[in-house]
DNA sequence: TCCGTCGTGTAGAACGATTTACGTAAAACG
DNA sequence: CGTTTTACGTAAATCGTTCTACACGACGGA
């Protein structure tokens, strides 16, 4: 009769009594580790199932590995960060490692502390999605624990992995395209930002200025900065819609930001794609209603997330050298950029 | 000359070792619990700021607290959990508990995987938004840690908290701005959910019935339901509005779902609101935009996540009592539902 | 026969905190 | 003045894993 707790919780130990072996042992078997005979990974692995045991992840965090890979996104509002997430989880689905979300406000202190905070919770990596701190900051994470950025473009070599979309081939499709229907001034609607030189709003910057130049247009280079929140935005917009002469296009940095374009365009009773043009990129699921019909840059979010969660799992697992992944983008034209009697002003 | 590593982590012991005191002293000034003085406390944080010292979770969460509660949101398209997560951020700021994301993929089995896989972790407790499993697995996970429930009403006395809005009230709200406006066939947009009697969905239902029978619309009651997936969506919504007689409006359970509605009215050649009218539920951000300009019903997701962040603190503090806060939501009147020449087509 | 080596399994020391049980000195009490 | 209480600290056990070091028998080559 020794005053034990009768619900107590099925442990490791347990688990080694109940199959007649020891606690080393069944550890092995948990993390298959080298050195356990077919016969004895069986046994318990049978113990495991009948006793429903589920190994304490704390502990496990206090020597080995957690299991729990940290994903820092900027914000929750923007709608392609679900893709981007879906494909996160896809990659881990049959994984052991469980992604857990943490939300960086857009804000580098946030990020800092939400970075401290996942590794003080020995978290075995961490994606971090359109990070706003300096890349030296990055680097100083990277050699804490194994590090995926994604959305954010390194000035050099680093020791962390990138996955991104061709952001400058991306603006300059879309320059293309606008410039092949006849547009002519085309303004660059940017986002501001304190580190800019590594930011994607940089590098689709740098594509729409090249692809510019060499459409001819070069005397036509605009670029507009706003901060993030929709109202300082909409004064931008409303500025730049009602200036003399009126931008006959407007490439917005992200669909979010181009769906205020597009509302303010419609208060001050202009037609798109007849007044004014507009675009986004990321092509998120909002593009495709009606409403919207916004020509943007499809990067396939779900795609970048699961070649992100697989360089991460890569990396834990040993890999040294870093990768620098690099999608293609593609360029998805609706009735945003498309006049309805597609008639080429071309001169 | 020791053989230790020269990087060592700074611990506890470091830290007692530096202020020259026990680590359980040291301990004690973490937790703020009883028994220090002011001179020892003083003492131990100024070698705790010196040194940089981090306390270790996973070490923590093995005897204690982990000091993280987990979050799990059905999805990251819905712009409304941004809300809700920006006020539980908002309430957790100054403690120390750090909030952590899962997505459940409105998924019963994904759901309980990660909460699973969160007690795994040891947090500390959970806040379940919209969660898609029945009652009694909830209350099952509430005996297993503190558990705060957001839109999903309880049918009986639980043990766990819950923070709604009162969708019975928004919906009667809305049918009573469309009834006054003049709309007679007004149809209920719902999901198709398999555990319906506690979701909100239901219950927007309810007083959906309500509010129609009072009018004296009664005889056009009508609900309607389809999966979440886009395509189901309109396929759906389409077969509604090309049907004869049309619905002089429909009422969505989520702004999401009546975007969906208004592109594919739009794609019709209908105008909204003359031909048919649209409402929504959540007052996302997306509403305010003049393309969609959606009138919907207001229930503050800020508010909602700041009082639930509350109660579970409260609650792993010790609280026992359940609590279940219910908030007035507001409706927000906007072009969807008004129509340009305001003439009341009474009869 | 002797001596590595290999394959399998075990005992026990970490890991870094919290918590229990217990000292000890000073203050309060009769 | 002796005793109890209170306030402050401490040593050591504990949580559930992982991991290092080692034991042991079988096998194979010299």
């Amino acid at each position: 009769m020794a005053p034990r707790k009768p619900s107590a919780r099925v442990t490791i130990r347990t688990v080694a009594a109940d199959a007649g072996v020891s606690v080393a042992a069944v550890s092995k078997v948990l993390r298959n580790a080298y050195g356990v005979s077919e016969a004895l990974r069986a046994k318990v692995q049978a113990s495991i199932t009948r006793l429903g045991y589920r190994p304490h992840a704390a502990a496990r965090g206090m020597r080995g590995q957690s299991y729990t890979l940290g994903v820092i996104l900027p914000d929750l509002t923007n709608p392609f960060f679900a893709d981007i997430m879906a494909g996160i989880d896809a990659a881990l689905e049959r994984t052991e490692y469980q992604p857990l979300l943490g939300v960086g406000q857009s804000s580098p202190a946030v990020e800092l502390e939400l970075v401290d905070a996942m590794l003080d919770r020995q978290m075995d990596g961490l994606i971090l999605l359109g990070p706003r701190i300096t890349i030296d900051r990055i680097a100083a994470i990277a050699e804490r624990a194994p590090t995926v950025v994604m959305a954010h473009h390194p000035v050099g070599p680093t020791r962390f992995d990138t996955v991104n979309d061709d952001d400058q081939l991306g603006a300059r499709l879309i320059v293309q395209h606008l410039a092949g229907m006849g547009y002519r001034s085309i303004v660059y609607f940017s986002q501001d930002l304190q580190f800019n030189e590594s930011q994607v709003t940089y590098h689709r910057e740098l594509g729409y200025r090249a692809a510019m130049t060499e459409a001819g247009l070069g005397r036509y280079i605009s670029v507009v900065m706003a901060e993030q929140a929709p109202r300082e935005v909409r004064t931008m917009v409303r500025q730049l819609l009602q200036g003399r002469p009126r931008p006959e296009a407007i490439f917005c940095w992200t669909d979010f930001i181009a769906f205020e374009v597009l509302s303010v365009a419609r208060e001050l009773g202009l037609s798109v794609p007849d007044d004014v043009a507009i675009v986004g990129y990321d092509n998120t699921r909002y593009c495709d209603l009606a409403q919207n019909a916004l020509t943007s840059i499809d990067q396939s979010g779900q795609l970048l997330g699961l070649q992100a969660a697989r360089l991460l799992v890569e990396r834990i697992k040993g890999r040294e050298e870093a990768e620098h992944l690099v999608i293609t983008p593609r360029l998805v034209v609706r009735a945003s950029t498309v006049r309805k009697n597609a008639v080429l002003t071309g001169n």
